[in-house]
DNA sequence: ACCTGAACACCGTTCAAGT
DNA sequence: ACCTGAACACCGTTCAAGT
């Protein structure tokens, strides 16, 4: 919780280092050479000390990428969020998402746990009040935020994914191959698709879909009267529920 | 596309090592000993042989782990799918899911390409199909299939995360510190919630957000008449989209 | 207490040489 | 054509020693 840097004991050597400044450090190379390039040693190097002094600042790199992560979310700035439950819930998943779209290196750091960061817990308690507030029972809106959260970490992790391939090889014709290859390929749909798959890789994939799977769940809590979740557990044989409110 | 290893000329020395056997040789060490633990030295030696002989068999460590995702779903039963449409949607979807569980090295291959590997393309064109006979344009249904491959993605990457984690460390005691935070904590809904986030963790996570997911989609397209979607582009004030059918 | 240097046990990949 | 050995340029982390 405290950081080791500020002892009050006053005794030894002045330390040269302390978590501050690493972060700031680990940042900066973050920001000019890439999640790929972020190494012990390399942070070291930046800091003109050695990989092993970092290591009485923090526990690993697991913990330095965490705190990266943590300070990240409090410099955030916290948006003010719309009072009606709907808007709002959508409005927070999308703030999840932002925050977390800066962080590139975020794919390597998945789910060390389900909250993401603790500065960033209130976005995680404004989801499920939101939902909470939509109608749902406190477990339903804890799964919707997870089913949220899945959806966003996938966004992120497939994008981080292609940039990693883009950093590392400066070379457009892969894709141009992978978009070629959709037309020689013997599925009707994907050949009618075609090459109008490349114009739907926006940055901006996340938004559409975000509101599909915020819909989906509300329309889910409202058909959710007895066990029926249990009962469509199998893979290809349940009915199709229809509109509940028609 | 053809194997190196099968040559028809039958000069030189004959290869001892193949494409074939050295799958074969990393599936085993990914069985035994974890994704983690797969390099290319670790198969070579698995294989009595160097790092470098494997070079002459596949590009680089990435072709290596998109061909093995390839044998597994050219491995993977065909499941006889249902004709409903929206049925059909949803357990294709799940066999997408299915499919992938069983490679927990997939986060490290996430998204070279958005459809996942060739031999696992009959499962995208069930997605984008069924999608079409619910009634989606073809545009729109190459949407769907994104917002569920990435939905898909995202629980594959964080249950491959945590087991990641478990692996490395066999500490309980992490999990439970994090939920006594959740405890700690100054968020009434995250308070309330509390210990019972422990069993939200299950395997099968998937399914029920799967059908929320659909749902949403389904619905979505419902909606869409005009340009609506363009004009819900802001973050926080968009106006709520009543049920489309009442 | 804070930091260093050397070492351990690894990586992916290139390159020149062998058969 | 297929394979080897040595080398390059790295990793995260431990440990004993220094100030």
């Amino acid at each position: 919780m405290e950081p080791r840097g500020q002892r009050s004991g006053r005794t030894g050597r002045p330390p040269r280092l302390s978590q501050e400044a690493i972060l700031v450090a680990a940042q900066r190379i973050l920001d000019t050479e890439g999640p790929e390039r972020l190494s012990m040693r390399r942070l070291a190097r930046e800091m003109s000390s050695t990989a092993m002094a970092l290591y009485h600042h923090v526990q690993d790199k697991d913990e330095l990428l965490l705190l990266l992560l943590d300070a990240h979310a409090r410099r955030y700035p916290r948006p003010v969020l719309p009072s009606d439950p709907h808007t709002r819930l959508l409005a927070s998943a999308q703030v999840l998402h932002d925050l977390l779209a800066d962080c590139p290196w975020i794919a390597e750091v998945l789910s060390f746990d389900d909250f993401v960061s603790e500065s960033a817990l209130w976005i995680v308690e404004n989801i499920v009040d939101a939902a909470v507030e939509c109608g749902m029972a406190l477990e339903d809106a804890v799964y919707a935020y997870r089913v949220i959260w899945h959806y966003t970490a996938g966004v992120l992790a497939i994008r981080a994914g292609r940039e990693r391939v883009q950093a590392r090889a400066e070379r457009p014709e892969h894709r141009e191959h992978a978009l070629e290859f959709l037309d020689s390929v013997d599925f009707p749909r994907l050949n009618a698709v075609g090459r109008r798959w490349a114009g739907l890789t926006a940055r901006d994939d996340h938004r559409k879909g975000l509101e599909a799977v915020v819909a989906g769940l509300l329309e889910q809590k409202a058909g959710s009267g007895a066990g029926e979740t249990a009962a469509v557990a199998g893979a290809g044989a349940e009915a199709v529920r229809g509109c509940p409110c028609c």
